[in-house]
DNA sequence: AATCATAATTGTCTTTAGTACACAAAGGAG
DNA sequence: CTCCTTTGTGTACTAAAGACAATTATGATT
């Protein structure tokens, strides 16, 4: 009667290429065979949600110690028909693509605005964390973990592009970021593929501000 | 193993007399007797985390329809020693004090700011409740539950001023509210204790912006 | 070595939003 | 009718946002 499954569902992001992007893994058996769905994991009564959300990243992923929080509940009776489990799902973010590739399940990340077929309600679950992380991103907290060192005003503004959904000046984007008084130069360059290379910054340290 | 005990933990929150408050219940046996706790309620895994809080809400409480939504877990294994509960818990809002008096149970609202002892990790729930209540009010969205007809200017000022923990000036206040276009006069009057009357207004609707 | 193509860097002016600040008006109490 | 309390209102100044185009650093091509 009081007795209840829980899965935990990591939705892991990271941002690669000018574009936010998901991993998601492709289920091996019926049902939904083919489909896409986020890393999950059942939740044993000794161990807590970070614990469970810990062990499923190394064992299925190969990952350890990225950032992670809370998303949300899905607790609908029918949202898995064979079976009544709660699902909690997670945001985690990576700075870079580190999955090991020698995964042996298939994985791919995803951009956000592009998720395929998903199994069960996990494309409501990934819509939900996709809206929270932009939220956050806005905020320098989140932001310095998608990029954590060395990353270049023009990616930093394609990703502000992408989130707000508009395009911004590029001198008044710098004026607005320098302003604020968040990043530092490296002193180093970028090793661009064409065109002039870009200067190379870090966020400063315990910034907490809002940037739009 | 994969058996969970789910509590939900309700945080109802209101605006009464321009301060925060949050209603608890005063625990009527041991552990912890004659210590504050948030109304709760173990889930059935017949029903999904809306319905356990709303008949919680309906029968311990006395109230029907309000906002909610998913505030945040807490899975310690700790976090209650006598057994393993996984909280859930839940951001709740009424417009006005409705809570049926007739209520056996001792219950009390108190200020945010004055939170006192509680159960177990109560605490520490409701202080990520308040800070998530605070950031979602600089929105109209949610300051629409709080404030659904016929509130003044200066009760909104002193909300804000709760909220961001300064003093505004009164006039720059009205000015921007204004200009943000969100709010419509009643052309009524608030029956004021001493003083001249503040005008009442509404919240227009559907709209989406952050004041702050 | 010179030219071309590509993408990054930089400054000024205009418009809009934010901040500082003080007095008049409406009602209730005596 | 006077006093007390609280709300309502306008202007000048400062800071931030928005519009806008030419120059520079590098790799690729001839």
């Amino acid at each position: 009667m009081f007795n209840n499954k829980i899965e935990v569902l990591v939705n892991l992001f990271t941002f690669d290429n000018g574009e936010i992007k998901i991993l998601l893994l492709k289920k091996q058996d019926e049902p939904f065979k083919g489909y896409w769905m986020l890393p999950s994991n059942l939740m044993s009564n000794k161990e807590s949600l970070d614990e469970c959300a810990n062990s499923m990243l190394k064992d299925k992923i190969g990952i350890t110690d990225i950032y992670k929080e809370t998303c949300d509940v899905f607790s609908n009776i029918d949202r898995i028909p064979e079976s009544r489990i709660v699902g909690i799902s997670i945001l985690g973010i990576m700075d870079t693509v580190k999955v090991n590739n020698n995964l042996n399940v298939e994985h791919e990340w995803f951009n956000v605005n592009n998720i395929p077929k998903t199994i069960y309600d996990n494309g409501i679950i990934i819509a939900k964390a996709v809206e929270k992380l932009k939220k956050e991103l806005l905020n320098t907290k989140l932001l310095k973990i998608f990029f954590p060192s060395g990353f270049t005003l023009p990616e930093l503004q394609k990703l502000f592009e992408q989130i707000l959904n508009t395009k911004l000046d590029r001198r008044n984007f710098r004026k607005k970021i320098i302003k604020l008084d968040i990043i530092e130069d490296t002193n180093e360059k970028n090793v661009s593929m064409t065109g002039r290379p870009a200067k190379l910054y870090n966020f400063k340290n315990n910034i907490d501000k809002d940037l739009f």
